[in-house]
DNA sequence: TTGAATTTGTACTTAAGTTACAAAATGACT
DNA sequence: AGTCATTTTGTAACTTAAGTACAAATTCAA
C-alpha cells in the first residue's frame, strides 16, 4: 500500500524535497498539533538522533501515546507513514552527521588523512553556511556588482588577499571591470576614488582590520556600494551598505588550514554565477573573446577551464 | 532481537563509521562474494538509489535470489539485517543526494539556488577527487616539501595562479622557504635556478601549458623534484616526478565557475596540513612568530585565522 | 447540556524482516 | 573418479513491525 503511492511518477521530489525538509517541517508544525501529537514532536526533537533505531512501539511508548498517534504525527509532517518519516529524518540528519562526527580529535597520520579533515571541515562549514546566509543581501549584491561601472576587490592577508584576486578574475571575465587590491594603503587611496556608479567588495574573516573597515568608510562616504563578505556583529558589517554575513566555525586546530576560505570562495562563485546569468550575453561574448585571445596564444581548442 | 545488539553501548559508532563506509564496504567486498550474493551487490550497485524504498521481497525479486540471500549480502557488509542496510544506504546517499540532485538543469533563479550549484559541484567533485587521488603520491609529495630547500610554486592563469599564491602563502607559514611565480618567463627563469635539495610545485589544471611543461623539465635537468596537481595522461603529469593526478569532470555550462579550484585547493590543504603535522615544533614556533608580528600590528589577540 | 467535530486509543490485519533447517553445489583428498 | 567436508542457497515457518478500522473519549459551540 505505501508502496503504490510512490511509483515512478512521485520519483523526482524523493531525494530533493523530501531530504532538504524534515526538520524545518517540524519547527513549522510545532506548536499547531493536537496535543498528544505535540508530545511525539516534543520527544523526537529531544531525541532527533536516536528515531530512525526505533520501532513505531517504542516511540509510542516513550512519548506515552498510542501508535496510531504516531503514524498520524508523521503525516501531519507530511510523511507517508513511520517508515518514511524515520527514512527522512535519518537522510536529513545524515548531512549534518556525516564529517562532524568523523575522527576530529585524531592526528591525521597520512596525507590521505589530512585531506580527510580538510573535506570534512569543508562539508561541514558549507553547511553551516547555506543556512547563514541571507537570500536578500545576496540578490542585493549581485544587483549591485551588475550596476556597478567599476569593482573594487579588497583583503588582506593570505586567504582574504586571494579571495579578493580570484573575485577580480572572475568579474572581470564577465565583462565588469575589476582590480583586486591588497595593500592597506593601496586600499584607501583606491576607495577614496570611488563615486555612486561604483563598488567596493571586501573580503575579511574577522571584520575587524583597520584597512579594510577604514576603506568601507571612505567609500561609503563618497556614494559606493560597499559589500562585505564577513563575520556578523563586527565592525566591517556594521559598515558596510550590503554585509554578506557568516559565522563559520574556526577550527581550534592551528594546523588546520581554515576552512571559511573556502566558504567564501564557494560565496564568490555563487555570486560570480548569478552574475554572469543575468547579464547572459554580454558574458559568451567577453568569455568568447577571452577563449579566442588564448586558444591564439597557444593554441588549444578543447573545453578546459578558460585561463587554465 | 536487532534492536538488542545496538544498545547504548554501541551508539557511538552509528552516525560516524557507519554513515561514511557502505558504499566504499561494497566495493571493497565486490568480486570476493559468493555468486548470488554478488548478483544482489550488482543490482544494488546499479540501482543504488531506489534501493531504501525497496522492501527485501522486492530486492530479491528484482536481483533474481533468495530473500536470505539478500539478508547474507547485508551481513556481509557489515551490516545487522536488510532494515539496517537500508537506513545507512539511504544515509550515505543523502550526503552525495542533497546537492547532487538539485535541479541541475534549470537555470539559477536566485543567488541561493545558484550557490546550491556551486555547492552540487563542489560536493560531487571532491567526491571523485578523493576516490582518484593515490595516497602513495601525496606521501612523497609531503616528504619532498618537508626536505626541501626551497620551494617553487607556479600556475598560469586565473585559477592555478591563485592556487600558487596560496600555496606559496601557506608552506612559508610552515617555515619553508617558498615563492609562488605565475609569469610564464619568470617560471622558466626561475625553474634554472633550482638544485637538488628544491621543489617545484605547478598548478594547471590542463596540464598542457607549455610554460609550465617547460618549468617542470628545467627543474627536472637541474635535478630538483618536480611535483604536478594536474589531470592525468597529459604532458604535465608524464614530465614531473611526483604527478598528484586528478580527472575532474568539468562542468559544461560556462557561466559556472569550474569546481576543480575547490579540489585542488583542498588537496592542497591536506599536503599542508600534514607537512604542518611532520614539523610540529617548528611550525609551532612560526606560527608564533607570525602571530606575534601581526598582534603587535593591529593589536587583536583573539583565536582567528593567521593574518584575516 | 447536548450535538457535531475532532482527537485518541484498542483490537485487528497485513506485510515485512528474520530464522531454522534441509537441499544443492563446490572443492579437497583419497 | 568417488566420497566427505565445507560452503552456498532456497523453502517454509516464525516473529515483529507498520498500518487500519472503528469505537470511545474529548473538545468546542450553540
Amino acid at each position: 500500500m505505501s508502496e503504490d503511492s510512490r511509483d515512478e511518477n512521485e520519483l523526482p521530489n524523493r531525494g530533493q524535497a523530501a531530504v532538504a525538509d524534515l526538520i524545518s517541517a517540524l519547527d513549522r508544525v510545532d506548536g499547531q498539533l493536537a496535543s498528544r501529537e505535540q508530545r511525539v514532536a516534543d520527544y523526537v526533537k529531544a531525541n532527533i538522533d536516536s528515531i530512525s533505531m526505533m520501532t513505531i512501539a517504542e516511540l509510542a511508548g516513550a512519548a506515552d501515546v498510542s501508535t496510531p498517534t504516531v503514524i498520524r504525527f508523521c503525516r501531519s509532517l507530511g510523511c507517508d507513514g513511520f517508515k518514511e518519516f524515520k527514512l527522512r529524518l535519518a537522510q536529513n540528519l545524515a548531512v549534518s552527521l556525516q564529517y562532524i562526527q568523523a575522527d576530529v580529535s585524531e592526528e591525521p597520520a597520512t596525507v590521505e588523512n589530512a585531506l580527510d579533515h580538510v573535506l570534512g571541515a569543508i562539508y561541514a562549514t558549507a553547511n553551516v553556511m547555506r543556512k547563514q546566509l541571507s537570500p536578500e543581501r545576496l540578490e542585493e549584491a549581485k544587483e549591485a556588482i551588475i550596476g556597478s561601472r567599476q569593482l573594487l576587490v579588497a583583503g588582506i592577508g593570505g586567504g582574504s588577499s586571494m579571495l579578493a584576486q580570484e573575485a577580480a578574475n572572475r568579474f572581470f571575465r564577465l565583462g565588469i571591470t575589476s582590480t583586486a587590491v591588497n595593500d592597506s594603503y593601496l586600499i584607501q587611496m583606491r576607495s577614496a576614488t570611488l563615486g555612486p556608479q561604483d563598488v567596493l567588495l571586501l573580503f575579511s574573516s574577522s571584520g575587524e582590520t583597520d584597512a579594510i573597515v577604514g576603506a568601507a568608510k571612505v567609500a561609503s562616504a563618497y556614494g559606493a556600494k560597499t559589500i562585505s563578505i564577513s563575520k556578523p556583529y563586527t565592525r566591517l558589517s556594521q559598515t558596510v551598505s550590503i554585509p554578506i554575513e557568516v559565522d563559520l566555525p574556526e577550527d581550534p586546530d592551528i594546523f588546520k588550514p581554515t576552512a571559511s576560505r573556502h566558504a567564501y570562495l564557494a560565496i564568490l562563485d555563487a555570486l560570480a554565477m548569478s552574475v554572469a546569468y543575468e547579464t547572459k550575453d554580454a558574458t559568451i561574448e567577453n568569455l568568447r573573446r577571452i577563449r579566442s585571445s588564448l586558444t591564439a596564444y597557444h593554441g588549444r581548442t578543447g573545453p578546459q577551464p578558460l585561463g587554465d
